[in-house]
DNA sequence: TTTT
DNA sequence: TTTT
């Protein structure tokens, strides 16, 4: 079975990342990102959802607001449910971040970013870096916690 | 203002590609893809609605059917408009292929793909070599026809 | 300082897999990916070299040989040296592989890759899933491996 | 026949680019990328030769410059050659362009790239935009001009 | 629900 | 050193 699943879009964040935690603690950021078309004539943004995990989340959660700019690495995701009111089958496609590149930005220098500006961090290594006790280690999937509110 | 958008996705098609004309007599081909996820526990399959115009959308309309496996490069696209019924805000992220390479399938020989196998068209190369008189050569961009029926 | 660097390649083996190990046992396969041009003239192969490690590494040890179709997702990798014989400054790209997809190819039934077809192995998910003792939960880097013969 | 090839690395110029010109007037430009390594041990930087071609080379050429963050999506390329004095093959692997997107930067405001910041030149929107009688469009590729000095 |  |  063929499959792969990649997706790496670069924009600005519209609103400030919320964190959010599982029943079990796992840490969970989402954002959405603004990202213009170039050439475009009528419509000229597209919004997308991300959400990132672990220490991934948090590190975006702790140094990007709204209007930052973001490169974005992970894969698209779908979801889909029934409408409480209407009882209509609805569904949803967004972004599961597993990489992350912080953008230059305007250099405004207002100390939350400062020094020397950028910054990565990548779920996989984050995940690599566990060798004790703490939750990481836990083998566990982002679809063990489709309870969380999103 | 950076912006970057790219999506790379391999699955199988979800059912046969349709093939649609806008006013102006531009092609648009649609079909669903299905990407399996790796190491899932849950839910285990991503279901995404793919577009392809032109020559590009031609070829997958003329040589691939449900089922078959399908490589797709482009871009997410974010589109909203209001329900009808209910009034409320709806929006679907959906992906604008301009490349696709046809992947070996199940070797089920059944003649429509037959001979060669692979095959592989890029939409930015149809554009590009249209040097003649026909409606490639027409500076349009899918957002001019956002009046077609998806 | 923003930093990124993403490769994904689809060709086939030009010669089959080859497993080593480090000093300290990490395997490391290496092999040759041709990728044809389309619509090219002159040149008409693209040749790169891979390598992966450890679990992913082995898997493509295991499962493919020469002439397979494979899809290789990873980094470019820039390495550079001095030359014994001419003392002259010499280097070289290539792409360590961090996810692979098995391609169907030709369905020629040899029964090394018989039943399901394909199959995927990612590095991360490797590394991920090692709760054990196993090597693969000590911190290491390629980087660390840099005295491998390649 | 399974083809794919597709890179994106972002990083700094490690040189002025420069601009020549083929035999034809096509323009090309060349230019050196630093792409830092995260969490590298040894050694810490990758260093790859870019090529671009067209509006989009004369757009880096007018615009950016050495230290310049900038975004790269392009295709890896082989090439192959003998070398002259020792009679030895030689090869190397580079990345011809063909979208690029102007990173923020230091906001250090030396007026080249002023007002704005950003921006972006896609080659194929390029070519698909020339309906005129320009050199653009003669339907020729990269491959055409390997005799130029690189 | 939308960023520069 | 080169694959289909």
């Amino acid at each position: 079975m063929v499959s792969f699943n990649r997706v790496i879009l670069a924009g600005n964040l519209t609103r400030d990342p919320e964190l959010r935690f599982t029943n079990d603690g796992i840490p969970v950021c989402s954002f959405g990102l603004a990202v213009n078309r170039r050439r475009s004539k009528s419509e000229e943004v597209d919004f997308f959802d991300i959400s990132a995990w672990r220490e991934l989340g948090e590190t975006i959660a702790n140094y990007k607001k709204k209007g930052d700019p973001i490169l974005v690495e992970g894969r698209l995701q779908f979801r889909s449910w029934e409408d409480r009111e209407s009882g209509q089958k609805r569904s949803k496609v967004d972004v599961v971040a597993d990489n992350v590149q912080f953008l230059g930005g305007r250099g405004d220098g207002d100390g939350s970013n400062g020094g020397g500006g950028g910054g990565q961090r990548s779920r996989s290594g984050a995940g690599a870096r566990s060798g004790g006790g703490g939750r990481d280690d836990v083998d566990l999937n982002e679809e063990d916690f489709d309870d969380i509110p999103f």
